[in-house]
RNA sequence: UGGGGUAUAGCCAAGCGGUAAGGCACGGGACUUUGACUCCCGCACUCGUAGGUUCAAAUCCUGCUACCCCAG
Protein backbone atom coordinates (compact mmCIF):
# COMPACT_ATOMS: atom_id res chain seq x y z
CA UNK A 1 0.00 0.00 0.00
CA UNK A 2 1.26 3.07 -0.77
CA UNK A 3 2.00 5.63 1.80
CA UNK A 4 2.03 9.42 1.45
CA UNK A 5 2.60 11.98 4.05
CA UNK A 6 0.01 14.39 4.71
CA UNK A 7 1.00 17.81 5.84
CA UNK A 8 -1.61 19.15 8.75
CA UNK A 9 -2.25 22.42 10.24
CA UNK A 10 -5.29 21.44 12.54
CA UNK A 11 -7.42 23.39 9.77
CA UNK A 12 -10.46 21.48 7.67
CA UNK A 13 -8.59 21.88 4.54
CA UNK A 14 -5.23 19.37 5.53
CA UNK A 15 -7.60 17.40 7.82
CA UNK A 16 -10.28 16.65 4.77
CA UNK A 17 -7.46 15.79 2.23
CA UNK A 18 -5.93 13.33 5.11
CA UNK A 19 -9.27 12.01 4.92
CA UNK A 20 -9.78 11.62 1.75
CA UNK A 21 -6.92 9.91 0.59
CA UNK A 22 -7.56 7.55 3.72
CA UNK A 23 -10.24 6.60 1.36
CA UNK A 24 -8.78 6.08 -1.49
CA UNK A 25 -6.78 3.22 0.40
CA UNK A 26 -3.56 5.18 0.80
CA UNK A 27 -1.09 4.13 3.62
CA UNK A 28 -1.78 7.37 5.54
CA UNK A 29 0.24 9.35 7.96
CA UNK A 30 -0.39 12.69 9.34
CA UNK A 31 2.26 15.02 9.99
CA UNK A 32 1.91 18.62 11.80
CA UNK A 33 4.92 21.07 11.36
CA UNK A 34 6.18 23.46 14.41
CA UNK A 35 7.65 25.79 12.54
CA UNK A 36 6.93 28.88 15.22
CA UNK A 37 7.56 28.89 19.12
CA UNK A 38 6.53 32.32 20.27
CA UNK A 39 3.86 32.65 23.02
CA UNK A 40 0.80 34.75 22.68
CA UNK A 41 0.53 37.54 24.22
CA UNK A 42 -2.05 35.94 26.63
CA UNK A 43 0.28 33.25 27.26
CA UNK A 44 -0.10 30.41 25.22
CA UNK A 45 1.74 29.07 22.58
CA UNK A 46 -0.41 29.44 19.24
CA UNK A 47 0.25 26.54 17.96
CA UNK A 48 -0.80 24.11 20.93
CA UNK A 49 -4.27 23.94 19.96
CA UNK A 50 -3.30 23.57 16.12
CA UNK A 51 -1.65 20.50 17.03
CA UNK A 52 -4.36 18.98 19.34
CA UNK A 53 -6.97 19.73 16.39
CA UNK A 54 -4.17 17.29 14.32
CA UNK A 55 -3.81 14.69 17.12
CA UNK A 56 -8.20 14.66 17.21
CA UNK A 57 -8.27 14.50 13.64
CA UNK A 58 -6.30 11.70 13.19
CA UNK A 59 -7.86 9.76 15.91
CA UNK A 60 -11.19 10.17 14.19
CA UNK A 61 -10.05 9.05 10.94
CA UNK A 62 -7.37 6.52 12.38
CA UNK A 63 -4.10 7.10 10.82
CA UNK A 64 -1.00 7.55 12.88
CA UNK A 65 0.63 11.21 13.49
CA UNK A 66 3.58 12.70 14.30
CA UNK A 67 4.94 16.42 14.68
CA UNK A 68 8.21 17.73 13.35
CA UNK A 69 9.94 20.75 14.40
CA UNK A 70 11.26 23.01 11.36
CA UNK A 71 11.98 25.75 13.34
CA UNK A 72 15.60 26.18 12.41
CA UNK A 73 15.22 25.88 9.02
CA UNK A 74 11.91 28.60 8.73
CA UNK A 75 14.44 30.82 10.60
CA UNK A 76 17.31 30.54 8.32
CA UNK A 77 15.64 30.31 5.30
CA UNK A 78 12.45 32.08 5.42
CA UNK A 79 12.01 34.16 8.23
CA UNK A 80 15.82 35.85 7.74
CA UNK A 81 14.55 37.00 4.31
CA UNK A 82 11.16 38.27 5.58
CA UNK A 83 13.36 40.59 7.92
CA UNK A 84 15.74 41.36 4.84
CA UNK A 85 12.91 42.46 2.86
CA UNK A 86 11.42 45.11 5.46
CA UNK A 87 14.36 46.12 6.10
CA UNK A 88 15.10 47.75 2.67
CA UNK A 89 11.57 49.15 2.61
CA UNK A 90 9.98 46.43 0.50
CA UNK A 91 6.97 44.34 1.64
CA UNK A 92 7.96 40.46 1.23
CA UNK A 93 5.78 37.55 0.82
CA UNK A 94 7.15 34.99 3.09
CA UNK A 95 4.47 32.07 2.16
CA UNK A 96 5.49 31.64 -1.39
CA UNK A 97 9.44 31.27 0.46
CA UNK A 98 8.12 28.71 3.06
CA UNK A 99 6.16 26.69 0.21
CA UNK A 100 9.41 26.19 -1.44
CA UNK A 101 12.03 25.92 1.36
CA UNK A 102 9.87 23.99 4.47
CA UNK A 103 6.96 22.52 2.98
CA UNK A 104 8.06 21.25 -0.49
CA UNK A 105 11.28 21.04 0.73
CA UNK A 106 12.39 20.14 4.22
CA UNK A 107 9.06 18.74 5.11
CA UNK A 108 9.16 16.34 1.54
CA UNK A 109 12.32 15.32 2.30
CA UNK A 110 10.93 14.60 5.82
CA UNK A 111 8.07 12.15 3.82
CA UNK A 112 10.36 10.53 2.05
CA UNK A 113 12.28 9.59 4.52
CA UNK A 114 9.60 8.18 6.46
CA UNK A 115 9.28 5.72 3.48
CA UNK A 116 6.21 7.76 1.69
CA UNK A 117 5.62 7.66 -2.00
CA UNK A 118 4.60 11.44 -1.90
CA UNK A 119 3.55 13.95 0.33
CA UNK A 120 0.11 15.99 0.48
CA UNK A 121 -1.16 19.11 1.81
CA UNK A 122 -4.30 20.83 1.84
CA UNK A 123 -3.36 23.41 -0.85
CA UNK A 124 -6.54 24.30 -3.19
CA UNK A 125 -4.66 23.43 -6.31
CA UNK A 126 -4.46 20.98 -8.95
CA UNK A 127 -1.55 19.16 -10.63
CA UNK A 128 -2.34 17.68 -14.23
CA UNK A 129 -0.07 16.35 -17.07
CA UNK A 130 0.44 19.12 -20.12
CA UNK A 131 2.93 17.97 -23.16
CA UNK A 132 4.89 15.08 -20.67
CA UNK A 133 5.21 17.78 -17.85
CA UNK A 134 3.45 18.18 -14.85
CA UNK A 135 1.96 21.14 -14.35
CA UNK A 136 0.79 23.41 -11.39
CA UNK A 137 -3.34 24.59 -11.60
CA UNK A 138 -5.18 26.79 -10.14
CA UNK A 139 -7.80 25.03 -7.69
CA UNK A 140 -11.45 24.15 -9.11
CA UNK A 141 -12.51 26.94 -5.93
CA UNK A 142 -11.83 30.03 -7.89
CA UNK A 143 -12.15 32.18 -4.96
CA UNK A 144 -9.70 29.83 -2.99
CA UNK A 145 -7.24 29.40 -5.25
CA UNK A 146 -3.87 29.19 -3.77
CA UNK A 147 -1.56 28.65 -6.11
CA UNK A 148 -0.05 32.34 -6.10
CA UNK A 149 1.35 30.89 -2.93
CA UNK A 150 2.97 27.66 -4.91
CA UNK A 151 4.57 29.14 -8.15
CA UNK A 152 8.09 29.00 -7.12
CA UNK A 153 7.90 25.02 -7.31
CA UNK A 154 9.16 23.61 -9.67
CA UNK A 155 8.06 20.20 -11.23
CA UNK A 156 10.12 17.58 -9.39
CA UNK A 157 8.52 19.00 -6.37
CA UNK A 158 4.94 18.70 -8.08
CA UNK A 159 5.35 14.97 -9.32
CA UNK A 160 5.85 14.25 -5.73
CA UNK A 161 2.70 16.18 -4.56
CA UNK A 162 -1.18 15.83 -3.69
CA UNK A 163 -3.96 17.73 -3.33
CA UNK A 164 -7.05 16.59 -2.33
CA UNK A 165 -9.00 19.32 -2.02
CA UNK A 166 -7.66 21.13 -5.17
CA UNK A 167 -10.69 19.89 -6.97
CA UNK A 168 -13.26 20.96 -4.17
CA UNK A 169 -14.92 24.02 -2.94
CA UNK A 170 -14.44 25.31 0.31
CA UNK A 171 -18.04 24.27 0.56
CA UNK A 172 -17.59 20.80 0.41
CA UNK A 173 -14.89 20.69 2.06
CA UNK A 174 -16.54 21.93 5.03
CA UNK A 175 -19.09 19.74 4.36
CA UNK A 176 -17.70 16.62 3.67
CA UNK A 177 -15.41 17.33 7.44
CA UNK A 178 -19.02 17.90 9.49
CA UNK A 179 -20.15 14.35 7.34
CA UNK A 180 -17.40 12.64 8.28
CA UNK A 181 -17.33 14.06 12.05
CA UNK A 182 -13.55 16.02 11.64
CA UNK A 183 -13.73 18.04 14.99
CA UNK A 184 -12.44 21.12 13.11
CA UNK A 185 -15.31 20.92 10.69
CA UNK A 186 -16.22 24.44 11.74
CA UNK A 187 -12.84 25.83 12.32
CA UNK A 188 -12.32 29.20 11.21
CA UNK A 189 -10.12 29.51 8.18
CA UNK A 190 -6.98 30.84 9.56
CA UNK A 191 -4.61 33.72 8.26
CA UNK A 192 -1.70 35.51 9.07
CA UNK A 193 1.75 34.40 7.64
CA UNK A 194 2.25 30.64 7.58
CA UNK A 195 2.98 28.85 11.50
CA UNK A 196 3.21 32.76 12.56
CA UNK A 197 -0.37 32.92 12.51
CA UNK A 198 -2.36 36.01 12.95
CA UNK A 199 -1.00 38.83 15.17
CA UNK A 200 -1.11 42.68 15.16
CA UNK A 201 1.41 42.87 12.52
CA UNK A 202 2.89 46.02 14.16
CA UNK A 203 3.44 44.81 17.20
CA UNK A 204 4.96 41.81 15.64
CA UNK A 205 7.35 43.47 13.37
CA UNK A 206 8.67 45.85 16.02
CA UNK A 207 10.09 43.21 17.68
CA UNK A 208 12.60 42.60 15.18
CA UNK A 209 12.70 45.99 13.25
CA UNK A 210 13.75 49.51 14.83
CA UNK A 211 11.33 52.07 15.06
CA UNK A 212 13.14 54.84 12.97
CA UNK A 213 10.12 58.33 12.73
CA UNK A 214 10.05 60.59 9.55
CA UNK A 215 7.74 62.37 7.99
CA UNK A 216 5.07 61.54 5.50
CA UNK A 217 5.08 63.85 2.58
CA UNK A 218 2.98 64.88 -0.77
CA UNK A 219 4.81 63.91 -4.24
CA UNK A 220 5.37 67.96 -3.89
CA UNK A 221 6.89 67.45 -0.64
CA UNK A 222 4.45 68.82 1.73
CA UNK A 223 5.12 67.63 4.78
CA UNK A 224 1.53 66.57 6.07
CA UNK A 225 2.29 63.60 8.81
CA UNK A 226 4.71 61.45 10.35
CA UNK A 227 5.53 57.92 9.72
CA UNK A 228 7.08 55.50 12.21
CA UNK A 229 9.15 53.74 10.30
CA UNK A 230 9.12 53.35 6.40
CA UNK A 231 9.42 49.17 7.54
CA UNK A 232 6.54 49.58 8.80
CA UNK A 233 4.30 50.66 5.60
CA UNK A 234 3.13 49.39 2.32
CA UNK A 235 2.55 50.68 -0.94
CA UNK A 236 -1.04 51.05 -1.59
CA UNK A 237 -2.04 51.17 2.41
CA UNK A 238 -4.41 53.44 3.48
CA UNK A 239 -5.66 52.70 7.17
CA UNK A 240 -2.57 53.47 9.96
CA UNK A 241 -1.59 56.48 8.91
CA UNK A 242 -3.48 58.63 11.08
CA UNK A 243 -4.15 61.70 8.68
CA UNK A 244 -7.30 63.10 8.00
CA UNK A 245 -9.35 66.22 7.69
CA UNK A 246 -7.51 68.96 4.93
CA UNK A 247 -7.22 68.93 1.18
CA UNK A 248 -10.19 67.14 -0.58
CA UNK A 249 -10.99 65.29 2.63
CA UNK A 250 -10.47 62.11 0.62
CA UNK A 251 -8.45 59.14 2.31
CA UNK A 252 -4.44 59.04 1.90
CA UNK A 253 -2.68 56.14 0.53
CA UNK A 254 1.22 55.21 0.60
CA UNK A 255 2.52 55.78 -2.83
CA UNK A 256 6.15 55.15 -1.86
CA UNK A 257 9.02 55.45 0.31
CA UNK A 258 11.79 57.38 0.27
CA UNK A 259 14.78 54.95 2.03
CA UNK A 260 17.18 58.15 1.57
CA UNK A 261 15.56 60.53 3.29
CA UNK A 262 13.33 58.02 5.24
CA UNK A 263 10.33 59.58 3.36
CA UNK A 264 6.63 57.81 2.99
CA UNK A 265 5.50 59.76 -0.24
CA UNK A 266 1.56 59.83 0.21
CA UNK A 267 -1.64 61.23 -1.78
CA UNK A 268 -4.71 61.91 -1.11
CA UNK A 269 -7.44 59.68 -2.80
CA UNK A 270 -7.82 55.83 -4.64
CA UNK A 271 -7.37 56.71 -7.83
CA UNK A 272 -4.30 59.37 -7.57
CA UNK A 273 -1.84 58.62 -10.56
CA UNK A 274 0.90 57.97 -8.28
CA UNK A 275 -0.94 54.88 -7.07
CA UNK A 276 -0.28 53.32 -11.00
CA UNK A 277 1.39 51.43 -13.03
CA UNK A 278 2.02 49.72 -16.26
CA UNK A 279 5.18 47.98 -16.23
CA UNK A 280 7.12 46.11 -13.96
CA UNK A 281 10.32 44.84 -13.38
CA UNK A 282 10.65 41.77 -11.50
CA UNK A 283 13.62 39.50 -10.52
CA UNK A 284 14.12 35.88 -9.68
CA UNK A 285 12.00 34.38 -12.23
CA UNK A 286 11.07 30.40 -11.17
CA UNK A 287 9.23 28.68 -13.53
CA UNK A 288 7.46 25.70 -13.04
CA UNK A 289 8.45 23.52 -15.81
CA UNK A 290 11.81 24.78 -15.22
CA UNK A 291 12.64 26.79 -18.62
CA UNK A 292 11.09 29.88 -19.44
CA UNK A 293 7.29 29.91 -21.55
CA UNK A 294 9.58 31.71 -23.94
CA UNK A 295 13.21 32.51 -25.66
CA UNK A 296 14.85 35.13 -24.31
CA UNK A 297 13.91 38.52 -25.59
CA UNK A 298 10.56 36.94 -27.12
CA UNK A 299 7.15 38.59 -25.63
CA UNK A 300 4.34 36.35 -24.99
CA UNK A 301 1.02 36.58 -23.54
CA UNK A 302 -0.13 35.62 -20.16
CA UNK A 303 -2.56 36.39 -17.55
CA UNK A 304 -0.26 38.13 -14.50
CA UNK A 305 -1.82 38.14 -10.77
CA UNK A 306 0.50 41.17 -8.75
CA UNK A 307 -0.98 40.40 -5.56
CA UNK A 308 -2.72 37.10 -4.08
CA UNK A 309 -6.58 37.21 -4.80
CA UNK A 310 -6.04 40.03 -7.43
CA UNK A 311 -8.29 39.07 -10.74
CA UNK A 312 -5.80 38.18 -13.32
CA UNK A 313 -4.54 40.72 -15.25
CA UNK A 314 -4.11 40.63 -19.00
CA UNK A 315 -0.32 40.73 -19.67
CA UNK A 316 2.72 41.03 -22.08
CA UNK A 317 5.59 39.66 -20.64
CA UNK A 318 9.11 39.27 -21.74
CA UNK A 319 12.62 37.70 -20.15
CA UNK A 320 15.59 39.11 -20.40
CA UNK A 321 18.71 37.82 -18.23
CA UNK A 322 17.77 37.40 -15.11
CA UNK A 323 14.85 39.07 -15.09
CA UNK A 324 11.27 39.45 -16.36
CA UNK A 325 9.35 42.25 -17.60
CA UNK A 326 5.79 42.86 -17.71
CA UNK A 327 3.20 45.02 -19.31
CA UNK A 328 -0.21 44.99 -18.17
CA UNK A 329 -3.17 45.75 -20.55
CA UNK A 330 -4.77 47.84 -17.55
CA UNK A 331 -2.85 50.39 -15.49
CA UNK A 332 -2.09 48.35 -11.85
CA UNK A 333 -2.78 49.87 -8.64
CA UNK A 334 0.23 49.80 -6.32
CA UNK A 335 2.24 47.02 -7.54
CA UNK A 336 4.59 46.45 -4.67
CA UNK A 337 8.63 45.96 -4.98
CA UNK A 338 9.02 41.99 -3.06
CA UNK A 339 5.62 40.87 -3.89
CA UNK A 340 5.16 38.17 -6.21
CA UNK A 341 3.79 38.47 -9.85
CA UNK A 342 2.65 35.49 -10.34
CA UNK A 343 2.43 34.22 -14.69
CA UNK A 344 -0.80 32.34 -15.62
CA UNK A 345 -1.91 30.95 -19.24
CA UNK A 346 -5.15 29.54 -18.92
CA UNK A 347 -5.47 27.55 -15.32
CA UNK A 348 -2.14 26.87 -15.56
CA UNK A 349 0.75 28.74 -13.10
CA UNK A 350 3.48 29.05 -15.22
CA UNK A 351 5.52 30.54 -12.35
CA UNK A 352 6.81 34.54 -11.50
CA UNK A 353 9.12 36.30 -10.04
CA UNK A 354 9.32 38.82 -7.57
CA UNK A 355 8.33 43.20 -8.21
CA UNK A 356 11.63 45.18 -8.11
CA UNK A 357 9.72 48.49 -9.79
CA UNK A 358 7.06 49.31 -11.45
CA UNK A 359 6.41 52.39 -13.19
CA UNK A 360 4.08 54.04 -15.92
CA UNK A 361 6.47 54.23 -18.36
CA UNK A 362 8.50 51.58 -20.58
CA UNK A 363 11.66 50.71 -18.77
CA UNK A 364 14.87 51.12 -21.42
CA UNK A 365 16.27 48.19 -21.22
CA UNK A 366 12.65 47.06 -22.98
CA UNK A 367 11.72 49.77 -25.49
CA UNK A 368 10.35 48.41 -28.28
CA UNK A 369 9.92 44.83 -27.20
CA UNK A 370 5.82 45.18 -26.53
CA UNK A 371 5.78 46.98 -29.54
C1' U B 1 -4.42 99.22 24.02
C1' G B 2 -8.32 100.72 17.75
C1' G B 3 -11.36 98.08 13.99
C1' G B 4 -13.05 93.41 11.76
C1' G B 5 -13.52 88.05 11.81
C1' U B 6 -13.70 83.04 13.74
C1' A B 7 -14.59 79.73 17.74
C1' U B 8 -19.07 72.66 16.38
C1' A B 9 -15.55 65.43 17.91
C1' G B 10 -8.26 64.07 16.68
C1' C B 11 -8.72 66.88 11.58
C1' C B 12 -11.88 69.29 7.67
C1' A B 13 -16.82 70.85 7.92
C1' A B 14 -22.69 71.49 7.52
C1' G B 15 -26.06 74.01 10.54
C1' C B 16 -28.53 80.68 10.69
C1' G B 17 -34.59 79.54 16.81
C1' G B 18 -37.18 73.67 17.11
C1' U B 19 -34.09 69.85 19.74
C1' A B 20 -26.02 68.20 16.34
C1' A B 21 -25.27 66.42 8.25
C1' G B 22 -21.15 64.52 5.83
C1' G B 23 -15.98 63.33 4.92
C1' C B 24 -11.14 61.99 6.86
C1' A B 25 -8.75 59.81 11.05
C1' C B 26 -9.71 56.24 14.76
C1' G B 27 -12.09 51.58 17.00
C1' G B 28 -14.66 46.89 16.04
C1' G B 29 -16.17 43.20 12.49
C1' A B 30 -16.32 40.70 7.50
C1' C B 31 -13.00 39.21 3.65
C1' U B 32 -7.86 36.97 3.44
C1' U B 33 -2.46 31.20 4.49
C1' U B 34 1.96 37.78 2.83
C1' G B 35 1.41 42.95 3.56
C1' A B 36 -2.47 45.74 1.64
C1' C B 37 -6.94 47.16 -0.78
C1' U B 38 -12.33 46.57 -0.25
C1' C B 39 -16.93 46.04 2.49
C1' C B 40 -20.05 46.52 7.07
C1' C B 41 -20.86 48.66 11.93
C1' G B 42 -19.53 52.24 15.65
C1' C B 43 -17.84 57.12 16.80
C1' A B 44 -20.24 65.02 19.95
C1' C B 45 -26.92 63.83 25.48
C1' U B 46 -23.37 68.22 22.95
C1' C B 47 -21.69 72.96 19.88
C1' G B 48 -14.72 77.99 23.49
C1' U B 49 -16.64 79.75 28.39
C1' A B 50 -20.15 82.37 31.92
C1' G B 51 -24.77 84.43 32.03
C1' G B 52 -29.45 86.30 29.64
C1' U B 53 -33.97 86.30 26.22
C1' U B 54 -37.50 82.27 24.71
C1' C B 55 -42.31 77.10 25.49
C1' A B 56 -37.66 75.90 22.91
C1' A B 57 -30.88 78.30 21.34
C1' A B 58 -25.07 75.49 18.35
C1' U B 59 -28.29 79.06 16.21
C1' C B 60 -30.55 85.79 19.29
C1' C B 61 -28.21 89.24 23.28
C1' U B 62 -24.13 90.39 26.96
C1' G B 63 -19.40 89.51 29.57
C1' C B 64 -14.93 86.71 29.44
C1' U B 65 -11.12 83.72 26.92
C1' A B 66 -8.35 82.03 22.53
C1' C B 67 -6.87 82.43 17.64
C1' C B 68 -6.77 85.09 12.82
C1' C B 69 -6.77 89.59 9.70
C1' C B 70 -6.38 94.92 8.95
C1' A B 71 -4.65 98.92 11.21
C1' G B 72 -0.51 100.28 14.74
Amino acid sequence: MERIVVGMSGGVDSSVAALLLTRQGYDVVGVFMKNWDEQDPDGACAATQDWRDVQAVCDTIGIPYYAVNFEKEYQQRVFAYFLEEYQKGRTPNPDVLCNREIKFKAFLDFALQLGAEKMATGHFVRTGRLGGHTVLQKGADGSKDQSYFLYMLGERQLERALFPVGDMTKAQVRALALEAGLPVSQKKDSTGVCFIGERNFRQFLRQYLPLQAGEMQTEDGKKVGEHIGLAYYTLGQRRGLGIGGGGDGRSWFVTGKDLRRNVLLVAQGEDHPALYSRYVRASQPTWVSGVPPAAEGVAFRAACKFRYRQQDQPVWAVCLGQEVYIKADDNQRAVTPGQSAVLYQGDVCLGGAIAEEAAMEAFPEIQGVFS
